[in-house]
DNA sequence: CCTACCGATCGGTAGG
DNA sequence: CCTACCGATCGGTAGG
């Protein structure tokens, strides 16, 4: 087969044309920009960090970032989004890892586990961006990453539910979702990896905390 | 018994005269700049908050609250001391209401219920300011704040290691009291007076799933 | 992507 | 407390 033939072997890809490499390059240059934004908003806050610091830590200079991003703004709703796209994929695979016998504890666990690492672990600037810079969103913005929030929280319904049924969950499963995503956000602000607990420390806790079985 | 002796029966007051009425009026024009102050950051941030944001809503022009507070930072200090002063004073009124003889799982439900006055209640910006905006304050005032806060979340010990040992409460008490505040402080981002749950209801449902025992 | 720039806003101050 | 102001910084743009 020669190279020529190629292109015509890949007739379902009008209007999509394959990256070439400007476009990667270029993709690539805007997540960095993407990337340095998340550590800069969760270090300093959105309305404390300049577009100015974001394309310093990239590379760039002053005005450079706006060839990528329409505004300020913008960046900060492509980390959120970013971020979130992300959790929900990586949480999908969680469960699936779990397997579908899995009881209804053990899945709460591994969902624990798992905020845990997205919160708290290795490149886990996004989420809390989210959480904590929701809102210098515009409305607009804010209802896009609502409902990817709300598809991400909806997962844990089923295990919470089950368990309340079972008794071992002392608090309607909807208001029990509130406290416990309170619970889990809120170690953004205390835990540290140079303390005593592990990610599976906390985990096995706030397990124990909230579902009152060792 | 005239006028004139009663300076001599105040003999103790040295080098803290009575307030004169300008003192007491310009204590009183300081503490409308702080009430101020704690609404718009709440409702907007500390950083999206103009001094002369505050100036206007306490009826002031622009320079007037530099000549109460040395600076824009000292203002969200003092929203978090005078804040975290009346939450302090509060609880230790709520505990004592209860009664020395209440059991641990009646003084955590009255700890809950209280700070859920503090965080929601009327006149409730200062605590969730505190919470939320501890970022903007330099590290000479974080220690400040930081002291106060301990004092007001240690009261909390006491109960919940009775219930640790009694087998009600399954994580280690300092753990639980990390996620148990960030539970109840995670309520100032979604809670609504306008929606089906009282402070009440929100106060049993959270002991409920924090003790396990209905 | 860079250079050079603009208009707006901000915290803070002097002088009364 | 007000008036009038300053220097600094910021988001964003034009033009290449």
């Amino acid at each position: 087969m020669s190279l020529a033939a190629a292109p015509l072997s890949l007739p379902a890809r009008r209007g999509r044309p394959r990256k070439s490499a400007e476009e990667r390059d270029e993709s690539l240059r805007r997540a960095e920009l993407v990337r340095a934004a998340a550590r800069l908003f969760r270090a300093k806050g959105f309305d404390a960090t300049s577009t100015r610091d974001i394309a310093g830590a990239a590379g760039m200079h002053s005005g450079s970032p706006f060839y990528y991003f329409d505004s300020k703004s913008a960046l900060l709703y492509a980390v959120m989004c970013d971020g979130m796209a992300q959790a929900g994929r990586s949480q999908a695979q969680a469960l699936r890892a779990l397997g579908p016998r899995a009881g209804a504890r053990a899945r709460l666990g591994a969902l624990i586990r798992h905020h845990f690492e997205v919160l708290l672990g290795p490149d886990s600037d996004f989420i809390p961006v989210m959480l904590y810079e929701w809102r210098s969103l515009t409305p607009a913005q804010r209802e896009g990453i609502a409902a990817q929030k709300d598809a991400y929280e909806a997962a844990w319904m089923p295990a919470l539910k089950a368990l309340h049924r079972a008794g071992a969950l002392r608090a309607q499963p909807a208001v029990a979702r509130l406290f416990i995503f309170g619970a889990l956000n809120w170690t953004a602000q205390w835990y540290s990896e140079r303390g005593p607990l592990t990610l599976d420390d906390l985990a096995r806790q706030a397990l124990g905390l909230f579902t009152g079985e060792a």
